[in-house]
DNA sequence: TGCATACTTTGACAACCGTCAATATACAAC
DNA sequence: GTTGTATATTGACGGTTGTCAAAGTATGCA
C-alpha cells in the first residue's frame, strides 16, 4: 500500500470548462436578436444615437419596414436586453443597454 | 458674393458610417449559426479541441441530440465559416475558423 | 369631449427552424 | 464483392419568424 500525492480537487476555472447548458440558454437568445439584418441596423441606429437616444418614428423610413414591423422588432431587441425606451409624450426615445453586449464578448474571447 | 472654405467632401471612417445593408446581410447568418443553444455548445466543444480538433463522433453525446440533428447543426456552423472538417478515413475533425468571429467582434467595437 | 399623432397588438400568411426516424453515402477491412 | 462504422441527406412533424394591414391603446392638445 502507498500513499500517493492528489491534489485537492478543483474546478478549472469557469470559463475553462464547457459552456453549460444554463450558459448557452441564456446566450442564445441575445444572438437570436441579432440574427435579422434588420434588428442588426436597427441596433446600430440606436447605438450610434448614443445616451441621448433615438425616436423610434425615425427609426421606420431608413429600413424600409412598416411601422408595426419596426415596432415588432425593437421589441425583441428590448426583450433581449439590448435596448431601453423611455417615454416622452407621444414619443418612445431608444437607447442602448451599456454592457449588454458583454456576454457576446465574453463568449468570443472565451 | 462672398468665398467660404469648405472642407473637400470625404466619407467619414467606415465605422462611424450606419452599417449598411450588405453588411447587415452577410452579418446575420453568422448571429444566427450561434443563435441556437446546442450549436453554442456544439460551437464551444469544437474551439476547446483546439487545432487538433474533435471528431463529430465525440460530440453527439454530451449534447443529448441524436446523430443527424448534431450533423445538421454542424453543417449550419460549416456554412456560416465557423468551423470547418478534416477528414481521417472515416471520421470527420471538426476545428474551428480561426478568425471566423472577427466580424462580430469588430459589430461589437464598432 | 373630440381629434391627431405615436406606438402596440392582433391576425394572417408564407417561409424557416429544430428534431427525429429512416434511408443513403463514404470509407476501411476483410 | 460483403460487412461494419461514421457521417450526411431526406422527409415529416410541430413550432417559430418576418412581414403587413387592420384595429387597438396611449398621450397631448384644443
Amino acid at each position: 500500500m502507498y500513499y500517493v500525492y492528489m491534489p485537492a480537487a478543483r474546478p478549472l476555472p469557469l470559463s475553462r470548462r464547457p459552456l453549460t447548458n444554463q450558459q448557452s440558454a441564456a446566450l442564445a437568445p441575445v444572438f437570436a436578436a441579432l440574427s435579422d439584418p434588420v434588428r442588426l441596423r436597427l441596433f446600430d441606429l440606436v447605438r450610434r444615437a448614443g445616451s441621448t437616444g433615438v425616436c423610434s418614428c425615425d427609426l421606420t423610413a431608413p429600413l424600409e419596414r412598416s411601422q408595426p414591423t419596426i415596432s415588432h422588432h425593437l421589441k425583441v431587441l428590448r426583450d433581449a436586453g439590448l435596448v431601453q425606451a423611455r417615454r416622452d409624450g407621444t414619443w418612445l426615445w431608444y437607447s442602448v443597454v451599456e454592457e449588454s453586449l458583454s456576454s457576446v464578448q465574453a463568449f468570443i474571447l472565451r
